[in-house]
DNA sequence: CAGCGAATAT
DNA sequence: CATATTCGCT
């Protein structure tokens, strides 16, 4: 950043977020490391913060003691020779009742949660940016309006001149309603007064400008994950504020961030229906799943959702994905949770196969989620999870990987039932809360012929929200004593998987077409479409212990794109898909992945420079939800495996018959706008509608090799290489385009052909994101193209 | 001046 | 509590 960024930068800051008083804020900075110690100082003092700085916390407590009262806040590194930053919170905490904010490079959401649980009131994890300790001031205002110490006497800082009172007569506007905007400006000098009055009575400060709260990336996925909890409807600001459990928040601060809130999500919305590409894509991406309805309970969709699978034929490339394993009796409690999120998907090459095979390796797929964009080190602190940001642009560019929520979620209930694998689809109402579509319709689903099932042992219970993965029939074998976590919404519908994990509070919740793992606590310590292992690491380690000797899943994630481990599942939900797993080397592996169907209304005009979304399919009379859903969870030494997936299916109500997607109409020149599902989707229905024979997939190579993915479009997962993960820019979907897929290909092919539908790729190497198996590359020429705020958003956000 | 986010009023 | 309005700012 050069200096000039950084002079506006700290202007920009210095006016809008920074409070005049902070120069009255007094930290103490503890730090054995010499080098940390003064950086941080210095950025303290950069933001004009006072500083004192000692080396170890005994010298903090007796420097505490000396000066006691001057001190607002305390900052904290963690690993300390005489005392570590724990010990020493506690003394701080009891003894003179300060806010300690904790440093560390340890970013184990282990530690990071000790430290909250601890009462910390922030995490830093090393190295310290400036941006982390810019807004500090706001824990130590916190800490003292807790302590009902007053506020005005760290806010009167000097040249903040209180709200003048402005003349009632120039309160007054122009024109209507005289009589009303009289009132308004009398009551409003009566106010002022009596306001006035009360200044002057009790004290003669200046007055009371309180600090504007910044909604910080962690504030807000702190609000985020509060509403996430609650439910958007049942989210009001007296229960956010609860369960954010911020102090010094207010209950004003929230409803006020709430309406702001709303407003926008309305507005995406709003957009979403004015918009077919974006609603399909906000509607149908994962992020706009498995989340308990958001927003678009009040948006009409219906005509969005007409398309549909095909039930054959996705029973066909859906149901060979399921691979029940040799059971050996021991059980998995899957519970279910709320969740529509039937979208998902093969994984591509996934080995699965009812014989033991423990040397085989699983692809370590990974679900990601997070943005590129999200470099900014709010990543790394707690919650990893990309939220949406507080308005200014950068933020919201930061927000493309969010695990979205979903629209409609409560919408559909859901039951899959199975007994052999058939799931159901029951009270599934979409869209309007009024508007109940396809209800009590049901989802088919095809089940393996080849392979009967076994009687089931997942336990499914009822979740909040009546979305419930049923497996009553589902076999599943164990080698390991029951676990404990809970797998929600894996991928698909397989929610909350039930497990015991012992020696660990870690659970895995979801609701989007990964998985995620929270801690009990309610953080998030691992997400797929959303999130991120902390630390952005390739390989990270939860010491999850699963009893039966599979201690340490790993969860491992393939970073697209860039070393960093940031994911870009934003761009993989723009492309319609994503996907995630988690394994560990003892052979645990829990993968779902998800593809969302899109109506092919995605197709960019030839030859039209604008670029224009025409639609293919007639708005629907009826509807149709459709979406299918694969999870697999592999667990042990490689010898057990529950995989699972389905699809929902409801009925084709419309009666007016798609009008044309042609094939033909597509060809290299014609770029692909939309997803690639879309379009596999549209002719699927296309060729339902028609009683074709399956379509080949709508697009060819650009380099004119005809070779073409196969129709299984449940079966892709794409990866996107990404330019360059800092730019404040979003990919250009247009720029994409598929290279190869010569793995589904082979597997499509074989499947066709009646063979093993397991393919594993021969050129399969391990690694999933292989791009040479898989991939959706990046045309460098036109890597980006802007993409306005309410697009991304609607993409990013839906979630929460 | 528009528009935002937050505060504040209704 | 929801919603409208105002405020301070860019």
């Amino acid at each position: 950043m050069d200096a000039a960024t950084e002079r506006s930068e700290f202007r920009q800051s210095s006016a809008n977020t920074k409070p005049s008083f902070v120069d009255m804020i007094n930290i103490l900075v503890v730090d054995d490391d010499a080098t940390t110690l003064a950086i941080v100082s210095a950025m303290l003092k950069t933001w004009s913060y006072q500083v004192v700085s000692v080396r170890n916390p005994i010298d903090a407590l007796a420097t505490l003691r000396a000066r006691k009262g001057i001190f607002d806040l305390v900052v904290t590194d963690l690993h300390m020779p005489q005392m570590n930053g724990f010990e020493l919170q506690k003394h701080v905490h009891e003894e003179f009742k300060l806010p300690v904010i904790m440093m560390s490079a340890d970013d184990k959401e282990s530690v990071i949660l000790k430290s909250l649980e601890g009462g910390v009131v922030y995490y830093i994890v090393k190295p310290v940016s400036k941006d982390d300790i810019k807004n500090v001031w706001q824990y130590a205002v916190a800490a003292k309006k807790g302590k009902s110490v007053t506020i005005e006497e760290i806010e009167s800082a000097p040249g903040e001149a209180p709200g003048e009172v402005e003349d009632g007569s120039s309160e007054t506007s122009s024109d209507t309603d005289e009589e009303k905007q009289e009132k308004k400006a009398v009551a409003k000098v009566k106010k002022e007064r009596k306001r006035h009055r009360e200044d002057d009575n009790e004290e003669r400060m200046v007055a009371p400008k309180k600090p504007k709260v910044v909604w910080t990336n962690s504030l807000h996925n702190q609000f985020l994950l509060a509403i996430r909890h609650i439910g958007l409807d049942k989210a009001v600001p007296k229960r956010i504020l609860e369960f954010m459990n911020v102090p010094g928040l207010t209950r004003e601060n929230v409803a006020s961030h709430l309406q702001k809130y709303r407003i926008f999500l309305k507005r995406v919305a709003e957009k979403a229906r004015l918009s077919k590409c974006l609603s399909e894509r906000v509607f149908r991406s994962s992020f706009a799943l498995g989340h308990p309805a958001l927003v678009f309970n009040n948006v009409q969709r219906d005509q969005y959702y007409s398309q549909l699978l095909n039930p054959q034929q996705m029973g066909t490339s859906i149901a060979s994905t399921f691979q029940p394993s040799a059971g050996n009796g021991n059980t998995l409690a899957l519970t279910a949770a709320a969740s529509n999120n039937l979208g998902s998907i093969q994984f591509p090459n996934y080995h699965q196969s009812s014989s033991s095979n423990s040397s085989r390796s699983f692809p370590q797929l990974i679900g990601s989620g997070q943005s590129r964009l999200l470099s900014n080190n709010q990543a790394n602190i707690l919650c990893q999870q990309p939220m949406l940001g507080n308005g200014n642009g950068d933020q919201l560019l930061c927000q493309a990987n969010r695990r979205t929520a979903a629209f409609g979620l409560q919408q559909l209930m859901n039951t899959f039932g199975n007994g052999g694998m058939s799931f159901g689809l029951m009270n599934n109402n979409i869209g309007l809360t009024n508007n109940n579509i396809g209800t009590n319709s049901l989802m088919q689903v095809h089940p393996q012929q080849s392979q009967p099932r076994q009687n089931g042992v997942f336990t499914f219970t009822n979740n909040p929200f009546s979305y419930n993965f049923a497996t009553s029939g589902n076999q599943i074998s164990s080698s390991y004593t029951p676990l404990s976590s809970s797998f929600e919404n894996m991928g698909s519908n397989v929610n909350n998987v039930n497990q015991q994990v012992p020696n660990s509070s870690h659970q895995l919740v979801s609701n989007f077409a990964g998985s995620q793992i929270m801690s009990s606590s309610g953080r998030e310590l691992v997400g797929l479409m959303g999130s991120q292992p902390a630390g952005m690491l390739n390989n990270i380690t939860n010491n999850i212990n699963i009893g039966g000797g599979y201690p340490n899943v790993s969860l491992t994630g393939a970073p697209i794109g860039n070393n960093d481990g940031i994911f870009n599942s934003g761009y993989m939900a723009q492309l319609g898909a994503s996907s995630s797993s988690m394994s560990s080397s003892a052979g645990f592996e829990i993968s779902a992945s998800s593809a969302y169907q899109f109506p092919p209304s995605l197709l960019k005009n030839n030859g039209d420079d604008q670029q224009q979304n025409v639609p293919v399919l007639p708005p629907p009379a009826g509807n149709v939800n459709d979406q299918c859903g694969l999870a697999n969870l592999n667990v042990g030494g490689g010898n057990v495996e529950i995989s699972v997936s389905g699809v929902m299916d409801n009925t084709i109500i419309t009666d007016a018959p798609p009008t044309l997607i042609n094939n033909n109409n597509i060809s290299h020149e014609q770029e692909l706008v939309g997803d690639i599902d879309d379009l596999m989707l549209s002719n699927l229905l296309m060729d339902q509608q028609n009683n074709y024979e399956p379509s080949p997939p709508p697009f060819q190579q650009q380099d004119g090799d005809q070779d073409q993915l196969p129709p299984d479009f449940a079966s892709f997962v794409y990866q996107v290489e990404v330019p360059d993960p800092s730019a404040d820019q979003v990919p250009n979907l247009d720029s994409y385009h598929v290279e190869d897929n010569a793995a589904n290909e082979q597997s499509w092919n074989q499947q066709q052909e009646g063979g093993d539908q397991q393919v594993v790729n021969p050129e399969f190497d391990g690694n999933v994101f292989d791009s040479e198996d898989y991939s959706i590359l990046f045309d460098p020429e036109h890597p980006f193209q802007d993409c306005d705020d309410d697009f991304l958003n609607a993409i990013l956000d839906a979630d929460m």
